[in-house]
DNA sequence: ACTAATATATTAGTATGCTAGAGTATTAGT
DNA sequence: ACTAATACTCTAGCATACTAATATATTAGT
């Protein structure tokens, strides 16, 4: 072993399907066999369930007692819960950052954006959505708050999912490496007004592709009118 | 039994601990013995074990693999951050709130005031802070995301804690019902500043509490200067 | 008396067995 | 052919045993 720190099974456990979620490379609906995921693992069940727990109060999987655990579907309520968490926090934030801003600050956001740009044109949406991570978190960090960003970011599951499908769309992610652009232009002058106009048109951008997702990948999201699964056979 | 939905051991023992901590019943820096704690409540450490990693995610309890796990300790930079999400969120609720309030939740605060008023007389505190809960989490239930109100509150063990103790000071009680009072008025009447500068006030009040407390239970807090526990012997 | 080495106790993490609930397949009856 | 009852399979929750790491107590050496 290379590192001296002890990280746990489980741990670990939890951080690889939690990152296998996000990236969709586990879809949703998807079935997570206890069973089987401890044999691939090459553990027992105890650490694979406790990441399952976990991922379960980070609302990315559900657990149905006796019957089995999926990943969870993308609620469409839940993202507009999660975009006002994240908007929220994030433009009280920004009223402090402009206050205690170092340059530091300025230029990891930069080379954040100089990350989007490579993986933009390697077409890595995964690394893109990383470095756009990496981008906002440095508002937090500059305020000293990391535990804030912490809780946008484990709270934020199904934000994210829809986030990363939108970046099929054309033109999506052009768009959001000029607002970034902008936006620490605008941080860098103190702008107030220009940044949190900046943001509410960064995080509302989304609601535009949301309808055109549920089109494209039905099955990926929460159906609010319950009877749908009800009638799989036509009436006749 | 008398219900019909099967509630987990794991699930009522989180609550169990989960309300003991809050209440301050179990102390900060307690010790929580796994063993002592599944013989006391007839089940297996499994269940417990679940609880204690669940109330770890909340902050509330601090595992030290192969030591043991304790209550945590009060950390005022966490009462920090913790504030600073609740009042960016809360401000953010009650600027959509005022636009879609309904007389249901004007009601629902005032019984929840009234309740404060009964708690107070009786130096009930903890009664007190669950009824000031009831009456903050309104504001979320108005504008339908009781999620956003469930994220600050399983957030915001530190803070929670801290409250309840500055009950015991003269005067807190009956200001926080007399702010509460006004902002029920200012909600109804829709004053927008009104309201934005009561919260603010609610808030910071605890500012000017929060050195009381730490020299009345300077146990109860984390140490920020960590060389503290390292002279326990006077140098001579 | 004091330090260094060793043994012991205790802990959380992990492995594995057991149980009860829920779904599915099968059989029995008509 | 169709329905009802039954057996079977699979699941997560819970119980228990084991392991490795850490702290403390004890012993050995000087």
């Amino acid at each position: 072993m290379a590192n001296i720190v002890r990280v746990t099974a489980s741990e670990e456990i939890y951080q690889t399907l939690r990152s296998e979620i996000l990236s969709m490379r586990f879809k949703p609906g998807e079935e997570l066999n206890l069973q089987l995921l401890s044999t691939q693992l090459q553990v027992s069940r105890s650490p694979v369930r406790d990441a399952l727990m976990r991922l379960s109060g980070d609302n990315l999987v559900d657990i149905f007692p006796q019957k089995g655990t999926r990943v969870s579907l993308i609620n469409l309520k839940q993202v507009e819960e999660e975009r006002f968490l994240r908007k929220s926090l994030e433009e009280s934030a920004v009223r402090k950052f402009i206050y205690q801003s170092k340059e530091e600050h300025f230029q990891a956001m930069e080379r954040a954006v100089e990350e989007q740009v490579d993986a933009m044109a390697s077409d890595d949406f995964v690394k893109f959505i990383e470095a756009d991570d990496q981008f906002h978190s440095q508002i937090f960090s500059g305020i000293g708050m990391m535990r804030i960003w912490n809780i946008i970011t484990n709270q934020g599951g199904n934000h994210h999912r829809i986030r990363l499908l939108s970046f099929t769309e054309k033109n999506v992610l052009p768009n959001i490496i000029e607002q970034h652009r902008s936006m620490v232009e605008a941080l860098r002058n103190k702008q107030l007004e220009t940044i949190l106009n900046l943001e509410d048109k960064h995080l509302s951008k989304l609601l535009q592709e949301t309808e055109l997702m549920v089109q494209h990948y039905p099955n990926y999201f929460k159906q609010e009118t319950s009877y749908v699964g009800l009638r799989l056979r036509p009436t006749k």
